[in-house]
DNA sequence: TGTACATCAGTGAACGCGCGTTCACTGATGTAC
DNA sequence: TGTACATCAGTGAACGCGCGTTCACTGATGTAC
């Protein structure tokens, strides 16, 4: 989740050669991750960003070379703190001995919460990468690392999965359920009209479910692994 | 599907008295569904959209209010029309006596490509929707639409469920499911990066698939509808 | 330690581009008698 | 059937707003000697 500070390369900014100049910058990259949060990056103007920064307009072209360089340089900030993360969290490692259900009821939250603390990024991200190949190449790679990550784990756990091709459901699984994440930062401050369930609080819950059942891991094994709470005996009500 | 003439309200138009017009109007709507779908609504400009429609900009201001009741009204007509489909395909008239897994596995592929032929419209709303609640509304009453139809359908053959809270996995299901779509029509026309499989041609067997088994469907029920051939018998390897 | 100068950093008014919107005008269609 | 007039429809150059970007200037920091 945290990155070193060395590693941290921004390319699409004029580094800094005075510590003023380095905290102002770190004042703008905040401010605009609010305000793009808030509105999206189109509506997000510079002059809203600087003045939340305590900055000027002149302080934030005297960094990059235009508006679009922040959003490519928060980017690269994003995808590279998302890449440590998905490294740390899915490492071989810390998962040694534990069974399929339980790498899923433990990550699956956790990556619910991640897309929830940063749902406006998420969301500015995405829209952006709907028309722009960088940033949807950036951003695959993390996805990429993600699957080969999730791949590993569940494929040396092969025993405990049903499905006529085991590759092929993690990818799917995984897929669908960072579809639903994403839309869920999309819509992330939409009251849920309809009906729709996207908010709930059983969506992690119910996501893990999804998966486990999809891959055919036997019900006995999710329930036995987290005392019988994986599937909420409450039938039919709403 | 088709929608019958009459009933369609064009709220955000002023109607138009000869049939000369009425055919421009059309000219633009076909325009502007064109040029959205290719570059989404804030890239496409009034000049751009009439240049197609052999229009000019005086007759779309002759129409319109403004550029945005062009997006309100294509966003009714595309309601109305999704309404509609809702409403003649999960009719339960027509799935009378057939079983969960024939259900799922005709309607999951149409769903799929709905939404690939009109993926360029999907996203335009979509986009919209993530900061405009008025359009959030109206496509959340065509979801809640589709919610109410599917849950009818599968709650009367619960019997074929095996889940402790049947409702809630409809509801789950078809969400996650729909996010896959959304997504899919986001980004439509980007090439698949990083091993991810949204536009694997497997897409609507596996989503069918994922969605019986996460409803608890048995494989057997699955199977001896459609002959065998809903799990493809391939493991491991790519 | 002080002075002179170069570079860095920041300021915000002014500029200008892109694109939505208006408007004065032309032509087409419909209606009255 | 023809003439006069009203309304509808369409045209595209010109306007103007919003917002990204520039630029002339001020002040701060660092360096040389």
């Amino acid at each position: 989740m945290a990155q070193s500070e060395t590693t941290t390369s921004f390319q699409w900014v004029r580094p800094p050669r005075q510590s003023r100049s380095q905290e102002s910058l770190e004042r703008i990259l905040d401010a605009a991750e609010q305000v793009i949060s808030e509105r999206g990056f189109d509506q997000a103007t510079v002059a809203e960003i600087v003045r939340r920064a305590n900055s000027s307009v002149g302080a934030f072209y005297g960094r990059f070379k235009e508006k679009d360089a922040l959003l490519r340089c928060l980017h690269e900030r994003f995808c590279e703190e998302a890449f440590a993360t998905v490294d740390a969290v899915l490492d071989p490692e810390r998962w040694r001995g534990e069974s399929i259900g339980q790498i899923l009821t433990e990550t699956v939250p956790f990556l619910v919460d991640a897309y929830r603390q940063r749902g406006g990024m998420f969301a500015a991200f995405m829209v952006r990468a709907t028309y722009d190949p960088s940033f949807t190449e950036s951003w695959a790679s993390v996805g990429a690392h993600l699957v080969d990550r999730f791949r590993t784990l569940l494929l040396e756990r092969c025993d405990e999965i049903d499905h006529p091709n085991p590759r092929l459901a993690i990818e799917f699984g995984l897929q669908m359920m960072l579809c639903t994440l994403d839309e869920m930062a999309l819509f992330r401050d939409v009251e849920p009209a309809g009906g729709l369930t996207l908010f709930d609080e059983r969506l992690p819950e119910q996501l893990a479910t999804m998966f486990l059942r999809y891959l055919g891991v036997p019900h006995s094994a999710i329930a036995k692994q987290r005392g019988e709470t994986s599937e909420t005996p409450n039938n039919g009500s709403e």
